[in-house]
DNA sequence: TATTATACTGTACATATATTCAGTATATTT
DNA sequence: AAATATACTGAATATATGTACAGTATAATA
């Protein structure tokens, strides 16, 4: 599945949301409308950019023919994630990868799906919204992009930070906070691993 | 809700199994080709007695516009919650509630029990993190204390902040926000709704 | 007995809708 | 420098589709 562009995310969003409201797809001209469009071939090419990327089908000939392609649905589909906790304070400590509970929840309850919470420690990504024992859905994945919040391993130390590559050798690690120092890595000399990034986040207050 | 007939049944579970086959609703020409009838309008019958008893919903001049009206499905216990829209930015606004979807989630999901997700506009409670389109899990309720981050709506206006009695008839709303003051309220002249209390939080990324 | 609901066939048609074609413009890739 | 992807407007059109109208027939109800 191909990258999606912030209009094409917005077109499917906006179909989303239209099934949701009235239980079937939305037509051109209703996309248009949703979405400030002069002409229904706005939405015919958003649309066909969607399918070839693998978002959505469109059946051809059919009025209102367009259905999401969820990798995975099917509703009842609920699994007990485990909550892994993060013995960090500040800077990054090491993870033990223990197993506090389990929390139930729907497998597409995020957009994509996930495999664990981690607890997150420290006010390192504060400005990007994530407090202290907040929980952040982990999708284990290597496949991440610049500016992606990332569960990255640094020795024995696990960090939650956003990923940026300053060059194919060099990765800076971002804080989301004043009082944190960015952790500047090289591929040559250090080790990084990336365990995986976040994909939504949960809180209880 | 009437008593359905046996060929209103067919014509339902039609439905049913063509929007899980499809992903959008049927055609009166596909009803047809499925239940075997010679005649749209064989379908179009069974479809308005099916409207006229509740069972499904049909949007005039819509083409495929049926949507099952779901009873309600029960299961275990887990359920949809609705997703309202907070339509404010920074200063609160209307809020129009317009549920713009719902999300399936365990009832026991956060600490306590909620009513619905309110999806976030602005940043003035940033330094509680919560962000731009968040989604705060309401508690429906007026029994709050200092502390409590609470959905307080002044007039139209909706607003997510932090509660704060100063004395029997002033009330403070507090940001979490450098950038945005205090709302004082006197409700000697001022009127005031606390809506709810935010219990948790949800970010999908 | 008249009315209403159910359960169809068959024809017709206005309009809702997908879809193509012709443009314009910008950014990215080859 | 040419090709491709994105992101639109605007007009045109074939057809997909809802829906009304005209019938036929049976069963239940008032």
């Amino acid at each position: 599945m191909k990258e999606i562009t912030s209009q094409q995310q917005r077109v499917l969003d906006c179909i989303q949301i239209y099934i949701n409201k009235t239980g079937f797809p939305p037509t051109r001209a209703n996309i248009c409308k949703e979405l400030g469009f002069k002409s229904p071939n706005s939405a015919e090419t958003h649309l066909r950019a969607l399918e070839k990327k693998g978002f959505i089908s469109i059946e051809s000939g059919a009025s209102r023919g367009i259905s999401i392609i969820n990798s995975q649905v099917h509703s009842s589909n609920n699994n007990e994630y485990p909550v892994i906790g993060l013995v960090a304070a500040g800077s990054p400590t090491l993870a033990q990868e223990n197993v506090e509970r389990t929390i139930n929840c729907n497998n597409s309850f995020f957009e994509s799906n996930f495999d664990y919470f981690l607890k997150v420690k420290g006010l390192s990504m504060k400005d990007a919204g994530i407090m202290e024992d907040d929980l952040i859905a982990v999708k284990k994945t290597t496949d991440v992009k610049n500016g992606d919040i990332v569960v990255a391993r640094i020795d024995d130390e696990v960090t939650v930070k956003f990923f940026k590559r300053k060059s194919p050798k060099i990765i800076e690690l971002e804080p989301a906070n004043e009082e944190f120092k960015n952790i500047i890595i090289n591929l040559e000399h250090d080790e990084l691993h990336i365990e995986g990034k976040s994909i939504g986040l949960l809180r209880k207050n």
